[in-house]
RNA sequence: UGGGGCGUAGCCAAGCGGUAAGGCACGGGACUUUGGAUCCUGGAUGCGCAGGUUCGAAUCCUGCCGCCCCAGCCA
């Protein structure tokens, strides 16, 4: 159950209450997090192991950290170190489970021996094409491999052959003896242990034959004692095997395969290949570019890990493919970071006033509160002094119906500080550029209220020129265009090429210069930021990591 | 054209024969020293479509339609 009331984990919580109602598993919960190590974890990961961690938890189970190294082609230590650290960042903890289905490479080819005896598997001489070639297609049935029926002594010799590296790589493969007419292809004969001369990154050089997934994963699940083995809907016709394989080993209590559909989300990509084009092709910085859907991206950014278990909870476990807003993760990060984040008044675009009533040399201290939504965070000073810089979005010469800021002959709330009221407008000569304004302030108005209680509608936040530091602030915006990115076949054409906007003239409040990177901030009035890494000694970087909701960009809009 | 899966508001999603939860988004309004937050408030006579069973159907039956997945010695 999670803060609403809502059941969490949908149609396969209710299998596990039955599993443990009616004893199947002695009332166990065992689930696992499988990993393939060739590649970062994104966002669409984070719902498989909310889901694996989750619900294990969630049922007083445990959840084990398993990589699925069967494939050393494409795999990499260097994947498995950023895996665990994303999955840790999630909040996730797997003990002293962490597994790996090369652990089980004997005891795989054991079971393999066990499926030759029994007449079940058998070694097949067919080259990757031919094997194609026979077995059939959607429509058609496929035929039986000319290899199929060869005695389980040749077939006993031939695999332990296989295994010693007497045969080319890809001349020869084990494959279970099921049916080639099976209306489901995985059923026709699939390929058990494929030769493949690559040293393996845990076994070395011992093994030139591997197991594949099919193969592999139901079986490293039994030996584990996975109870519940949950993954995503492309696995669905992948069951019958899975079932096939534990029943014939006799495996008891095998585990049950459930699948469930990946999460996605507008305006994102997850595919591998695409995320690494755009790495590789330059239209990021990295793995970790704030404006990935990576799990180190959204890090970097400033997402939250309770923000996106959050929006996995609420986004629900079914079967139906979906596609979620990418607003709802906003939401529910907006809504993490507003009870958390201390509050900073930054200006983005400095436009200088002048407070020309106010006396030169004078320094006077506000106090603020650091977080509105919580006291305990206390108040902090902040210094007024006779020139200051406000946004220059915060002002207009002709201003709309309903702009409530500042404008000739208008007053404004400094937040925190004082009324003033717009006397002039200073612009430069030549490109008739506003440089300047120059105000006058009410006295009377110290702490932003007034002994008459006038009301000032536009209340703006502001920084002392003197007392206020440089800084750069990164403005990120979806990466691309149109909600889905593969929206008319090509999705470089559907990048933002406004997706990042570099501010390197802005000016934050005094308080802000001691922070440290990994620091989450709300600028008044804009959104929440973090101090990104390329932070040096005298110089902060800000990334946004969202910006607040913005009704009067819709007032805007709708004039 | 074989098999598997899915179709409840713009987007997720409850519901499991008794008369359509909730969240996001969107629209009103209140409040506000963040045009933030918060708080009220509005929306499916309808559950892909068509029949049928039933006193009663999103829920059961039949037929149709649409979308997704599968022909790697990837996972």
């Amino acid at each position: 159950m999670n803060e609403e009331g809502i059941k969490f984990g949908g149609f396969i919580q209710d299998i596990i209450e039955e599993d443990i109602a009616s004893n199947r598993y002695g009332g166990r919960v065992h689930t696992r997090f499988p990993p393939e190590p060739n590649g970062y974890l994104h966002i669409g990961h984070s719902k498989a192991i909310c889901i694996d961690f989750g619900l294990a938890e969630a049922n007083g189970g445990l959840c084990n950290l398993r990589f699925d190294d069967t494939n050393p082609s494409t795999e990499d230590v260097e994947y498995v170190e950023s895996i665990m650290e994303d999955i840790r960042w999630l909040g996730f903890d797997w003990d002293d489970r962490l597994y790996y289905a090369s652990d089980y490479f004997d005891q795989l080819y054991e079971y393999a021996l066990q499926l030759i005896r029994k007449g079940l598997a058998y070694v097949c001489d067919l080259s990757a094409e031919e094997i194609r070639e026979y077995r059939g297609t959607l429509t058609e049935p496929g035929r039986n491999s000319p290899y199929r029926d060869r005695s389980v002594d040749e077939n006993l010799d031939l695999f332990e052959r296989m295994r010693k590296g007497e045969f080319p790589d890809g001349s020869r493969t084990l494959r279970a003896k099921i049916d080639m007419a099976s209306p489901n292809i995985v059923m026709r004969d699939p390929v058990l242990y494929r030769i493949l001369r690559v040293p393996h990154h845990r076994t070395g050089d011992k093994w030139c034959i591997y197991p594949t997934y099919d193969y592999a994963h139901p079986l490293s699940d039994a030996i584990e004692g996975i109870t519940h083995s949950l993954c995503t809907l492309e696995f669905e016709e992948h069951r019958p095997f899975y079932d096939w394989l534990l029943e014939v080993l006799e495996i008891p209590q095998p585990p049950k395969q459930i699948e469930f559909a990946r999460l996605n989300l507008t305006y994102t990509l997850t595919s591998k290949r695409r995320l690494r084009r755009l790495v590789e092709d330059g239209y990021v910085s990295g793995w970790d570019d704030p404006r990935m859907p990576t799990l180190r991206g959204l890090r970097r950014r400033g997402y939250t890990p309770e923000s996106i278990r959050t929006l996995c909870e609420r986004v629900g476990v079914a079967k139906a493919n979906s596609v979620v807003d990418y607003a709802f993760l906003e939401h529910c990060l907006r809504e993490d970071l507003n009870k958390r984040a201390l509050r900073a008044m930054v200006v983005l675009r400095p436009l200088k006033v002048v407070i020309t009533n106010y006396p030169e040399g004078q320094v006077e201290e506000f106090e603020t509160e650091n977080n509105p939504e919580d006291p305990s965070a206390g108040t902090r000073k902040v210094p007024f002094s006779r020139e200051i810089y406000i946004e220059r979005d915060d002002f207009m010469e002709d201003p709309p119906k309903k702009f409530f800021r500042l404008a000739p002959g208008r007053e404004v709330r400094l937040k925190s500080a004082y009324y003033i009221t717009c006397q002039e407008v200073v612009k430069d000569p030549s490109t008739g550029e506003i440089v300047e304004l120059r105000c006058t302030y009410d006295p009377e108005s110290r702490g932003g209220m007034t002994p008459d209680g006038r009301r000032v509608r536009g209340t703006i936040h502001w920084v002392s020129a003197a007392h206020s530091h440089k800084a750069e602030v990164r403005l990120y915006d979806h990466l691309f265009l149109t909600e889905d990115p593969e929206e008319g076949g090509d999705f470089i054409a559907n990048l933002n090429p406004n997706s990042l906007e570099v501010l390197t003239d802005c000016r934050i409040e005094l308080a802000l210069a001691e922070a440290s990177v990994g620091d989450r901030f709300q600028f008044l009035r804009h959104g929440y930021f973090v101090v990104d890494p390329d932070s040096t000694e005298d110089r902060l970087v800000f990334n946004r990591t969202v910006s607040l909701r913005d009704t009067w960009q819709k007032i805007k809009d709708k004039s």
